[in-house]
DNA sequence: CTATAACTCTCAA
DNA sequence: CTAACGTTGAGAGTTATAG
């Protein structure tokens, strides 16, 4: 079955200017959180040399040189688009994964007799007028090869125009066009194993195709022998249309600035927790384990460093904000040590069970708070995150992350919608 | 010793 | 003027621990 992997092109400055045509043709980089780095970059950007990652402070310089146009991420906005996406995809195959924010596989079953490049671009017309967002399609017969399959287009390799389907290539083809492309271009192939495998003479996509897949499961892993079976039609990878419930739940932020106070580490972790137990009684799961951890910046290498984390198990499970706060916090206390400058904080809760059948325990005095957690999820998913939250949180909040450069809410908040006068 | 828990490493977007 | 470098999740493999 032919498998389609469509992909928003460095999608969240294309999310960007479709609000700001301005934006268009101009050098624009969208940075991560706290403004840190570029997690985005158009392709004026990419061809100044821009890598991936590059932190802000260090193309400072290169950015006033070409006027490059940078922007903090505004992940409300992209999330919106990305629904809108997905929503007009979906038309295009009954069966679809929605792989990450900006991508999504649609298994063709029984779309053999179609002209498959057509298809991919009729959905690249759709997506362009209906959602404003530019996308490549990648198509083949396993999710390995349509993810570079989609690389291909993006790169215009192999005399392709956005859509690049394998299947209309031959054996020598293919060999061909894979012998130019490095093995880290492959899903699953990282940094370290492109390394590795360089150094055994493996460095292109054909080369690790033809690799014995029995001694690179010896040598290497199960993975990657999965991966080559899938480099060579054989899929191993199932099309996953149900998201199954999470099985740990992260929630960690650096700061704005640096902290030293355990009352600012207290309010931070409190306020990741809330964001953590929400995410937890969404899919109904109960945490039997707290883990916080708070980390000095580990970048600052003349400065003493101080990374603690600790794990705290609840006498029983549970979902309650206010209780794995308690836990949090208790933790927090353990680990901390005035005088460092932290630079983060997490928590993480684990060892999920279900909420439906709780385990309970026959000597707990902790107060049942379902109900009102479930009026505070209810007031926070009508009035925003945040409007109904615990003392612990705090209220100055002076460690929040920085957000400089945020463009408006165009998707979400009426009253930042930009007027034409 | 075995089974499992706990932790570490790698990868992805 | 200086300092300024993301977040979340999964899975495999390894090591520690309990019984």
């Amino acid at each position: 079955m032919p498998i389609a992997l469509i992909d928003g092109n460095n999608f969240y400055v294309s999310c960007e200017r479709v609000f700001n045509p301005k934006l268009e043709g101009r050098p624009v980089v969208v940075l991560s959180n706290n403004d840190g780095m570029a997690v985005a970059r158009s392709a004026e950007v990419k061809e100044l040399g821009v890598k991936m990652g590059t932190p802000w402070f260090k193309m400072r310089d290169l950015a006033r040189k070409h006027g490059i146009v940078a922007l903090s991420s505004n992940y409300a906005l992209y999330a919106d688009m990305s629904n809108r996406m997905m929503a007009v995809l979906s038309q295009y195959s009954p069966d679809q994964e929605v792989y990450s924010i900006d991508e999504c596989f649609l298994g063709l079953e029984g779309f053999g007799n179609f002209d498959l490049v057509a298809y991919g671009q009729a959905m690249r017309r759709q997506v362009r007028q209906w959602v404003g967002i530019p996308v490549c399609v990648g198509i083949a017969e396993t999710k390995t090869l349509a993810k570079l399959a989609n690389h291909c287009a993006k790169k215009a390799l192999a005399g392709t125009n956005s859509v690049c389907d394998f299947g209309r290539l031959s054996e020598p083809e293919r060999s061909r066009l894979f012998s130019t492309i490095e093995v880290g271009e492959i899903w699953g192939v990282g940094r370290k194993l492109s390394e590795q495998l360089t150094h055994r003479d493996i460095a292109t996509v054909e080369a690790l195709r033809k690799a014995d897949a029995k001694t690179i499961r010896r040598e290497f892993s199960v993975v990657l022998e999965r991966t080559i079976a899938e480099l060579n039609d054989i899929s191993c990878m199932e099309l996953e249309e149900a998201a199954p419930n999470k099985q740990q739940i992260i929630s960690s932020r650096s700061f704005g600035n640096y902290v030293y106070d355990i009352e600012s580490l207290s309010q931070a972790v409190a306020s990741y927790i809330a964001i953590a137990a929400e995410k937890l009684r969404s899919q109904a799961s109960l945490a039997g384990l707290v883990q916080v951890y708070i980390r000095t910046n580990p970048h600052k290498a003349d400065s003493p460093q101080y990374q603690p984390s600790l794990t705290v198990p609840l006498s029983q499970a549970s979902d309650d904000t206010l209780l794995l706060t308690r836990a949090a916090l208790w933790g927090l206390k353990r680990i901390y040590r005035p005088g460092f400058a932290y630079q983060k904080a997490g928590v993480a809760l684990l060892n999920f069970s279900d909420a439906a059948t709780p385990q309970m325990d026959l000597f707990s005095k902790a107060r049942d708070n379902t109900r009102l957690m479930e009026v505070m999820d209810r007031i926070n998913g009508i009035w925003g995150r945040g409007t109904l939250h615990s003392a612990a949180e705090g209220v100055q909040q002076g460690w929040r992350m920085k957000r400089e450069k945020v463009s408006p809410g165009y998707t979400t908040h009426w009253d930042q919608l930009p007027l034409v006068t």
